[in-house]
DNA sequence: AATATAGTTGACTGGTTGGTCAAGTCAACC
DNA sequence: GGTTGACTTGACCAACCAGTCAACTATATT
C-alpha cells in the first residue's frame, strides 16, 4: 500500500475537476471513472457513495485552498489591508485563468456546491459551513490587526469579516453568471469599504 | 382556450417552487407533472422541454419579482437609502418565512439557477444575466438620487450598485448555506457602506 | 509454497431520466 | 351534424443513473 492510490487521487482530482466545471448532479459516476481511466468497481472500492466522495473533494479542495493561496494572501508579513487586495487578485487570476483555458469561469466550487446541494444534504451542508467558517476567520484575523495597528477604525470585526466573504462570494456569483472575470477585479476593491460597527454603548 | 390554461400555469407554478426549493438538476419532469396533476403529455404540449421550462420559470418570476417585493422596495417615494433597508428587510422576512414554513432557507432561484446551470446553459444563462443587469439598474437608480439629493458623497453609482447586489446574493448564499436567515438581518444592512470611488481626475 | 489482503475488472441490476406518440376527449365554429 | 384544433391520456422508449458483485490479479507476509 502507499500513502495515497494513485488510483483513488485519480478520481478525486477528476472528480474535483468535473464538479468544479460543472456541478454534482451533473456529473455521473460513470463520467469520473471514464476520465479517470478507473473501472466502476474500483471507485466503490475506495468511495461508498457519490455523496461520500463529495465529502472527500470538499475536503481535499479545502485543504488545497488552506496551504495555497489562501495561505499565500492572509501572509502575516503583509499589511492587513493588502492582504484583502491580494485575495481579491487571486480570485481574479485564478477565474481569469481558468476561463482563458476552457471558456468558462467554474466560479467557486464551495460556493457552487452550497447553493446546489445546502437543501438536499445536510452532512454537505454542515462541511461547507465549516469551510466558509475557516475562510470568515481569516478575514476575522487580518480586521484585528488592521484595527490594532490603527490603519482601520474599530467595527465589529467578526460580523464585518463574514460581510467581506459574503461579498466576494457574491461577486464571484455575478462574474460566474457573465462569464466575465473582470466583474471579479472591477468590484472585488469594493470589499475593503464594507463596516459592520460594533453595537453602540449606552 | 382561457388566457391561461390552468394547467400550464399549474406547471410553471409547481416547476418555480420546486426549482427553488432544490435545484434545476434535482427535479425530474415525472416530479412537477406528479405534484402538478398534469400527465406527462400534457407537460409537453405546454413546454418543447425542460429547458424552455426553466426560461419560462425565470421569466415568470422575474415578473412577480419586479412587480412585487422590488416594486416595493424601490418605491421612489421612499428615501433612497431607506429603500436599500426594505431591500433587506424584505429578503430576510422572505427567506424567513420560507425556512418557518418547510424548515429550508431556499435562498435566491436566479443565484441557485445561475450557479448550478450557467456553465452549462448560454441561454439561460443570458436570461439570467438580464435579471440581474435589471435588479442592478434599480440599485444604480437609488444610488444615483442619492448623491443628487446630497444624502451620499459622490461614487462610481454603476459599479457601486453591481456591488451591492452581489453582496446581497453573497449574504443569501451564506445564509443559506447555514440554513440560517438571521444571517441576511445581521449582514444586509452592510450593503450601505459598499462604496467603489469615482476613477480619480488627478 | 501457502495464505491473506489490497486493488481491479466488467458485466449486471433496478430504477429513473427526458422525451415521444398514437389514440382519444371536448368545446367551438361552420 | 360534421369538422377543426386545442388539450389530455398513459403506455412506451432508449439512454442513463448510482450502486452491486463474483471473479480475478498483484503483492506482501508467514
Amino acid at each position: 500500500m502507499q500513502f495515497e492510490s494513485d488510483t483513488r487521487s485519480r478520481i478525486l482530482s477528476t472528480a474535483r475537476d468535473l464538479f468544479h466545471r460543472r456541478s454534482y448532479a451533473d456529473v455521473g459516476i460513470k463520467e469520473i471513472c471514464d476520465l479517470a481511466k478507473v473501472q466502476k468497481g474500483s471507485f466503490y472500492h475506495f468511495f461508498p457513495s457519490k455523496q461520500d466522495l463529495a465529502s472527500t473533494v470538499i475536503d481535499d479542495m479545502a485543504d488545497d485552498w488552506a496551504h495555497g493561496f489562501v495561505a499565500e494572501a492572509f501572509d502575516q508579513e503583509l499589511p492587513p489591508l493588502e492582504r484583502l487586495d491580494y485575495m481579491v487578485d487571486a480570485a481574479y487570476f485564478w477565474q481569469k485563468a481558468a476561463k482563458d483555458l476552457e471558456g468558462r469561469m467554474p466560479g467557486c466550487l464551495f460556493g457552487n456546491l452550497a447553493l446546489e446541494i445546502s437543501t438536499r444534504d445536510d452532512v454537505l451542508r454542515a462541511k461547507l459551513t465549516s469551510v466558509f467558517e475557516k475562510a470568515s476567520e481569516k478575514f476575522f484575523e487580518t480586521l484585528e490587526e488592521a484595527v490594532t495597528l490603527g490603519v482601520m477604525a474599530p467595527l465589529d470585526t467578526a460580523a464585518t469579516a463574514t460581510a467581506m466573504l459574503a461579498f466576494l462570494e457574491g461577486v464571484i456569483l455575478l462574474a460566474k453568471t457573465r462569464n466575465d472575470p473582470e466583474v471579479v477585479r472591477i468590484l472585488g476593491p469594493a470589499v475593503q469599504t464594507i463596516r459592520i460597527e460594533l453595537p453602540s454603548p449606552h
